[in-house]
DNA sequence: CCAATATGTCTCCGTCTAGAGACAAAACCA
DNA sequence: TGGTTTTGTCTCTAGACGGAGACATATTGG
């Protein structure tokens, strides 16, 4: 008979794990993230960390790994990447920064994950930055891959400042909630980004 | 006769503390800023950080508030701020920016704290985050405040937003090369960048 | 049914941490 | 000179941490 009880059951004991690395990481950040408070959540002994993951930055890989945790091309373009292809450079731009911060916004595991590549570099870190770096360039590249003449050369560093500036403030609005008197806690405050980015935008891919 | 040696010298001891503050700071991040760290590098004991300062608040509080730490209204102009505001709206939003941007690269102890603010909310991030708010608002006002018409109304957002990009790439640079395939440590990726907020700034301030 | 294995708990160790307090010695002051 | 204050060092406590290893119990396979 196939146990589906709680009591001595790996898998469910590992879901807990995982669960509970949710549940600190976001609660007390990559800071607290430490095996006896992961256990101690998950109401089991710390050494199952160890056997189960091999340790603490087994269980994150693990988490970070899954297909659905980070930010998709399909979740950014809402399901349908063609309706997003058509439209022109600047409402593309747009649409797809704004959908990509209101995304972040809406994981604060992510987030979590994000502000400690910004502070130490660790087997951890590594694993999920290069991973990102190429899924990142991958979504640019098929969502704007058509672009050419002088868009082309600056698009790099324009969807690169677009995704850097929305990545700062879905960071930042979690601890701090006004930057340079926009409240980016507010909808307000992220309407107000949207015009700012549309206004930004305006002027790509007059080619 | 006053005493300008290094030993029985308060004040000699208190800055090797503010000198070693900044030395760990850089070397080990805000994650290793211990009093035993600080003290080892300053060459003393560690209680003297609590006699003297209060604790590792007031050593880290007394560093942030000397008016060169941040930069200043002044720095960002190169000195002459009333050059950057003849100049018009989109120039003066991409010079202003990326003169920003340069000033932050060079000053590894600010992009230390500036990372610091956003992991944890404590009363030294609290400090330092209400200061630069303050002096930021009052920057913008004094070099945008003659903006009206549309812009007007965005510009919280659009100088956020830059503001916003350039700060997350140079404190990124500290740990991670690449960003969306732009070298954010080298001179030609800045100049990618600088090309990138001129085009995105062109379309500010018709008015 | 009994042995092997899987699952989970427990104690223990060495290290690091913040900070209190006692103590030594130098400097200063009357 | 001798007492007082300042400067600096040292020891000590109490707790958290990662992780090894022994142990107990439940499940599974022959």
């Amino acid at each position: 008979m196939t146990k589906t009880d709680t009591t001595r059951n790996r898998k469910a004991t590992e879901d807990r794990l995982r669960e509970a690395l949710k549940t600190v990481l976001v609660a007390k950040g990559f800071g607290g993230l430490t095996p006896g408070a992961i256990a101690a959540v998950a109401g089991v002994d710390k050494m199952l960390i160890y056997r189960y993951f091999g340790g603490l930055a087994g269980l994150v890989e693990d988490l970070a790994q899954r297909p659905d945790f980070f930010p998709t091309l399909e979740e950014i373009c809402d399901g349908a990447p063609d309706l997003i292809r058509a439209l022109p450079v600047p409402e593309r731009a747009t649409k797809v920064t704004l959908g990509y911060a209101r995304l972040l916004l809406a994981r604060p595991v992510v987030l979590e994950l994000m502000v400690w590549e910004l502070v130490e570099r660790n087997e951890l870190t590594a694993i999920m930055e290069t991973a990102r770096e190429t899924t990142g360039l991958r979504i640019v590249s098929e969502l704007f891959g058509d672009v050419s003449g002088e868009g082309q050369a600056s698009l790099g560093a324009i969807t690169g400042l677009l995704g850097a500036a929305v990545t700062y403030l879905a960071i930042r609005q979690r601890k701090i909630r006004w930057f340079n008197g926009v409240d980016i806690r507010s909808e307000g405050g992220w309407l107000e980004i949207e015009a700012g980015v549309r206004l930004m935008t305006s002027a790509l891919g007059q080619n």
